[in-house]
This record gives C-alpha cells, sequence and structure tokens, in this order.
DNA sequence: CCTCTTGTTTCAAATTATGGAAACAATGCA
DNA sequence: TGCATTGTTTCCATAATTTGAAACAAGAGG
C-alpha cells in the first residue's frame, strides 16, 4: 500500500469518520429539512452547544455543510444531499443483516 | 433525541463506523474482486495478520462481509455492494469540495 | 503424535475521540 | 458604552480505537 493509495483510502475514510456519530448523522438529517443555527440545533439534541459547535466543524471540515453568518448567529445548510442517500443506505442494510442474522422483523 | 431515535442513528453511526479506516476501506475494495484470506490481506496491506483479523471482524459485524473455512484458512467474501458505491460517492464530494475551497484540478 | 500453517483472542501501550466547563470573540441592542 | 446573545476555542478528564506481541485454537499433513 503506497503512498497515494493511503491518501486515497484515507480520504474516503475521514469521510466516513466524519459520518461515525450519531448525533452528526442527526444533524445532517435535520439540516436537509432547512437551516438551522447552531443553539437551535443544540437545544434539539439535548447537548451543549460547544459540543454541538464541534460536531458541525467536523461535518464542515468533511465537506458535507456549509455555514453562513446572520447578526449573532451561524446558520448551518446541508451540501451534500447524496450522503443522506447513503446514510440511508447504511440503515437498509443493517436491517437487513439484523433480519439475515436474527430474524427480526423491522422494526 | 429519545430512546428510539438514538437507537437508530446509532445504528447508522456504527455501520460508519465500520468505513471510517483506511485499511478497511481498502479491504473492501480489494474484496470487490475476489474472496481473500486474512494472510492473503494482511500481506497485501503489510500490516500484522492479527490486525488484518479485527479489521475484518468488525466489517463483519456490520454486516459487511462474511467468512467461510476453507482448512485452515478463512475467506472474506464482500455481503453489500452498495457499500463500495458509497465510498465512490464519498470520494467523489471529497474531492468536489477539495476543488470548491483550493481550486485544485482532479488528480 | 508432532509440527507447521492459519486465524483469533488477550494484553498493554499509544493514540485518538468525546464531552463539559470556562474563557474568549463578535454581533445586536438599549 | 454596557450588556445580553450566539459561537468558537481551549483545557482537561474520560472513553474508545488501534496496534503489535504473545498466547491460544483448529486443521492439514507427515
Amino acid at each position: 500500500m503506497d503512498e497515494q493509495l493511503r491518501r486515497r483510502y484515507g480520504l474516503k475514510a475521514d469521510m466516513f469518520k466524519a459520518l461515525a456519530h450519531p448525533m452528526r448523522i442527526y444533524m445532517l438529517d435535520k439540516l436537509r429539512e432547512r437551516h438551522w443555527c447552531v443553539c437551535e440545533l443544540a437545544a434539539e439534541l439535548g447537548i451543549d452547544k460547544s459540543v454541538a459547535s464541534k460536531h458541525l466543524s467536523q461535518l464542515k471540515a468533511a465537506g458535507l455543510i456549509d455555514d453562513e453568518k446572520r447578526g449573532t448567529l451561524v446558520e448551518y445548510r446541508l451540501l451534500a444531499p447524496c450522503i443522506l442517500d447513503m446514510a440511508a443506505c447504511a440503515e437498509s442494510t443493517v436491517l437487513a443483516n439484523q433480519r439475515r442474522k436474527y430474524g427480526l422483523s423491522p422494526s
């Protein structure tokens, strides 16, 4: 695995790493509907504003969302809608595997 | 965020967590071509067999791959091809963002 | 039975990720 | 200016992940 391959797979991994947290996926789901500011998302998720800000910063670094200042608040918006299709694919895969392994019906 | 939502987003996050490592994505890419045993993948990636085994175990737990014993070796095979489409989507998104942010041409 | 090969598991160490509090910056408004 | 609101950053404690070595388990084959 040479340097170029390592960098290429590192980029993909960074993208998935940004998605590898329940709060961040929930944030993306909320941003699909409309713009949200940090304090709104923090209240919706029941977490500290600093934590929400850091999660949003990770999503922004991954290029999944973008922000825009409006007065004292910062509005975040979704950039890459295909990401949520990925999340849906992930969920259906997980559910299919649960059914296959444990015979559970989809809940 | 109630318990049911937390569990639902936790499941999605677990799937992405399984993909959030360069070696594991590389493994999935290799498994797209054909079956591979642990020692082959370990040699290909230049990592210890115990490390390769643990990465594969994570991918299996996520339901992305499956294994089958053949004598002393264990063959792994890809289960969910849509996962690699996700990885491709991730890469194109990353590259698009690089171009948008830094004006780089696609490499 | 003995030995070699292949994989998995366990263990400790190092690294990384996360959360919460506090400090700080920036804007709006009286 | 003074003050409240909103976000970001920093610091620290805790939790999770990753790695490699070693121990262990399971077959294959002499």
